[in-house]
DNA sequence: ACGATTATTGCGTTCTT
DNA sequence: AAGAAAACAATAATCGT
């Protein structure tokens, strides 16, 4: 039986692993870690499909090559290591006779409680439901929710759950992951997804954030450009245009306070209509879900920035 | 001439600092 | 608390058909 240091990961040979290439939305880094494919700037995924393939294990003797179980994962409270007990076949696959199918439900049902030992852990299992039901509504990438769950479990680890709402806490561990990797969500976004009044969120999201030290970066205008381009169909090069005028009136300062979906809204707009591709200020503003106002006040503002 | 889109302005409200 | 920003509304101008 070789030590577990003497195995190897093996991983499919058809997708480069850890390796970067550039990003079709905004030039960024498309990396492919072991559970995804995407890109490190603006979270376009490309393929978070291979997930479940989950890795092999090599002895370095290739004659007793086997596969070990799936990986761990903090998006349950186990870590994905509970057993199950099924209860249509047995181990050959064979049917099962009614009398034995009651006696594995019987232990089926004794397990299930036996799972969840202490209060803790069912807290822990209902938060990070709760940031799975909320970050799958935001269609957050598999690595992205992974991170929710696990920063819900490190606030529960440093005790910051007792006197708060678990639901409160399981939002805004999403939320806080959505600022910490640059998602494209506010925190009007996702509140109302939340089981409970944004206010609590906002609370827990700052109790979160001072004990925690989360590292948040403001938020940028670009964040929300590939986002709005996809819902509006707009072109490559004028997601791209968009992208780059965002970063320009970032860098030049007047982006400071403003709704920055409104102001990528605005951004679209001019690149469209610099490439005479049709967009309308109504369309943009809608897709930023703000007023076409909005929309043509930071078109002048872009005007004076870019000369 | 007509509808759609864009501009302009003022004003009460909401949010940022 | 002061000031900026976004929303709302009314109205006019522009453009393509």
């Amino acid at each position: 039986m070789p030590t577990r240091d003497s195995y190897e990961r093996v991983f499919d040979e058809d997708v480069q692993w850890g390796t970067t290439k550039p990003c079709p939305e905004c030039g960024g880094d498309v990396r492919t870690t072991a559970v995804e494919t995407a890109c490190t700037d603006c979270g376009l995924v490309m393929d978070d499909q291979h997930v479940d393939r989950g890795p092999t294990w090599r002895a370095d003797d290739p004659e007793s090559a086997k596969r070990a179980g799936a990986p761990l994962t903090a998006t349950r409270h186990d870590r994905g290591l509970s057993t199950r007990i099924g209860s249509q076949r047995d181990a050959q696959g064979n049917e099962l006779e009614n009398e034995k199918r009651r006696r594995l439900a019987r232990m089926r049902r004794q397990q299930s409680r036996a799972r969840w030992q202490s209060k803790r852990e069912r807290n822990l299992g209902h938060g990070l439901t709760e940031v799975q039901r909320i970050a799958s509504a935001l269609g957050l990438a598999a690595s992205v929710r992974e991170q929710a769950c696990q920063l819900f479990r490190t606030a529960q680890d440093a005790g910051l759950l007792p006197g708060r709402s678990i639901e409160a806490m399981a939002a805004a561990s999403v939320f806080g992951v959505c600022r910490c990797t640059g998602q494209s969500w506010l925190m009007t976004d996702v509140a109302p997804l939340a089981r409970v009044s944004q206010a609590r969120v906002e609370g827990a999201y700052r109790v979160l954030n001072t004990e925690l030290g989360l590292p948040t970066p403001p938020v940028r205008p670009s964040q929300f450009v590939p986002r709005l381009a996809a819902e509006l169909g707009c072109t490559d090069a004028v997601r791209r245009q968009a992208a780059q005028l965002a970063t320009q009136a970032v860098d030049a300062g007047v982006t400071t306070g403003v709704h920055p979906a409104g102001f990528a809204a605005a951004c679209l707009y001019m690149a469209a209509c610099s490439q005479d591709e049709p967009l309308t200020q109504a369309d943009a503003a809608a897709a930023a879900e703000v007023t076409v106002e909005t929309v043509r006040k930071h078109r002048d503002s872009l005007l004076t920035v870019t000369g």
